[in-house]
DNA sequence: CACTTGCGGTCAAGAACTGTCCGCAAGGGG
DNA sequence: CCCCTTGCGGACAGTTCTTGACCGCAAGTG
């Protein structure tokens, strides 16, 4: 019945504007009796949603953090909001979340009602870029690009080599990588027929976007992905060698594809190479994978985690705010490295 | 069935991830015929989202823009983004949507994993505010008061008086007013037994938040909703007046209802008056409503609309933009101000 | 022209949904 | 302590929807 999908979702909904509900009022809202309403919290308790109740004068139903993020309903006012700092954040003012920030652009973008993509328009002109380091990409470039990526689409655009001589290009695109400062698009070049990887401050798409094509099989497993990797480590002004005594499985389960290369070294621990810009940064997010590492260059970090590890010693008892489980695991000693447990 | 539920919004999710996507293949992930799938597509068709289809070669389906943003699918990744990207945006780098930033960022709070919340604890400790200008104010107090607005929940605090005395308050919150520079709390004061406005600056919050309140009637229709439009208006360094040609509650429609004061004048015709810190993004507003309007003043005002409609004619048969429609309407003349049309 | 892809009608079996009725459990206030 | 409110969930019966299977049709693409 359609009727029950669309209530499922209307429930959904008034449940995330609203934290407390009581079932006659959900009732009235939905137009059914209290007992369907029941019903329809166990159905979405059983999607996986966590739907709290409570008895008693102040009962009623919330909605909880669970496993995974539930449908975001956003009103108009919220849409542009949160479209608005995408940008920005994919602009590059927030390390770390550049790429995610993108995707999730290209995602709303899609389905962004015309009458609010205006607004988001209007408030893009009136918004100065506040870091003049950054090279001057626009955010609509990257969402076309991701959106190609995604739909793999082929890009054709001009592009301006290192030298100064322009070309007309046409590619398959793959990746977008941003390194703190500039932004690139790993593709497989048609006309030289290997990859590349293009700095997107350079190119000039043109549209509409080509044709679809279907997914290279790559020479190596994941070219694609690898050289995004490569790129992204590479062209930070720090590079990280750290060892994670935990599976190579697990690590790249935790991190951010395009964050950093992890390489297996036995069952129990793998290296990760990771390059940033700032060490602080760097050293949280190692921190936040939540296993036991070891840094072994560069000796900055290695400093840097030691005080990060001394400042956070002398905040003791207080809420860490991390509930990653600290990764058992045997923890070799070398001199001049940083043991540092998770949990940070 | 809370199966077929369940594939409407997995079917959603889909469509929100790639762009194209074949019957057979979206039959496949879903795991039913493609006829069922079909009928699924008619089915969020009749729930208000536009499923556009093509057949031959490169057909397939894919999710538009319709009349609402539908329910958004993030992953991780673009989840802790969204998060980051409210907020910087509610701490006030950006402008104008600083209110609605506070509403998404409470909503998005409310149901984020907790794995995903440490990733942005940990962006946020090294994310330093840019804007030295802005009063300190935490985005944590803010969605904290976000929420309990939302959830009507008596918020208790410690409150520094101008003169720089403290006292103990409890009150009833109602609005959360941004005005570039400063937060303010449209609240009930309890002991005080009336509505009173508070600086969140100026305010450290008790936890947890007290019991929930019925909604208090108040004496002037909306008080709090005046008082917080009243606020946003005067305490910006430009003020104005504007004439829209269409109806008060037109108006009141297509604003948020931060952002001014809408006064009906007649049937055709009222006043709005809204503050701003920068003329160019006030005038940007005020034509995006999408009716014709005079700026009466200030004077700066009604000079950058006449700049920016110069540079607009300029930009002659550019793409605008805009896709609101221009409200109809009689002009009358006045000498000094300017007459200007909507779409811009 | 051949092929792919989407569209939608029809049918019948099966499954799910809903409202109604019931008693039970748990929290909060008087 | 009692009473009220609120959520929980079993049972039942009638209604409604869903699904897969089959069909021919329409519309792009090469």
């Amino acid at each position: 019945m359609l009727e029950t999908s669309a209530r499922l979702l209307r429930l959904l909904s008034l449940l995330q504007i609203h934290r407390d509900w009581s079932g006659a009022d959900l009732a009235g809202r939905l137009g059914v009796t209290p007992r369907t309403v029941r019903r329809d919290v166990d159905k979405l308790r059983s999607l996986g949603y966590p739907v709290h109740a409570s008895t008693g004068t102040a009962g009623g139903y919330r909605l909880g953090a669970g496993a995974a993020l539930p449908p975001l309903l956003l009103d108009d006012e919220e849409a542009v909001a949160v479209a608005i700092g995408l940008r920005s954040a994919a602009l590059g003012s927030v390390e770390g979340i550049a790429e995610a920030s993108v995707r999730a652009l290209a995602k709303i973008d899609q389905v962004l009602p015309s009458r609010l993509r205006s607004r988001v328009e209007a408030l893009r002109a009136v918004t100065v870029t506040v870091d003049s380091r950054a090279t001057k990409v626009s955010a609509d470039a990257l969402t076309l690009l991701a959106a190609a990526c995604r739909d793999r689409e082929r890009v054709r655009f001009e592009y301006t080599a290192r030298a100064g001589q322009d070309s007309a290009r046409e590619a398959e695109p793959y990746r977008l990588v941003h390194t703190g400062r500039r932004w690139y698009l790993v593709a497989y070049d048609l006309q030289r027929a290997d990859w590349r990887t293009f700095r997107v401050d350079r190119m000039r798409l043109k549209t509409p976007a080509g044709p679809r094509f279907a997914p290279r099989e790559e020479p190596d497993k994941d070219t694609a992905g690898w050289t995004a990797r490569r790129l992204a480590v590479d062209q930070h002004p720090y590079r990280a060698r750290i060892t994670m005594f935990a599976s190579a499985q697990t690590v790249a389960d935790r991190i951010p594809p395009e964050y950093g290369l992890v390489e297996p070294v036995d069952a129990d621990s793998c290296t990760l190479m990771v390059g940033g810009d700032r060490l602080d940064v760097m050293a949280l997010y190692v921190a936040l994978v939540g296993v036991e590492f070891r840094v072994h260059e560069p000796p900055e970090l290695v400093e840097q985690v030691r005080a990060t590890a001394a400042r956070m010693a002398r905040a003791a008892g207080a809420e860490t705010g991390g509930d990653v489980d600290g990764g058992g695991g045997r923890v070799p000693a070398e001199p001049g490295a940083v043991d540092a447990g998770g949990g940070a």
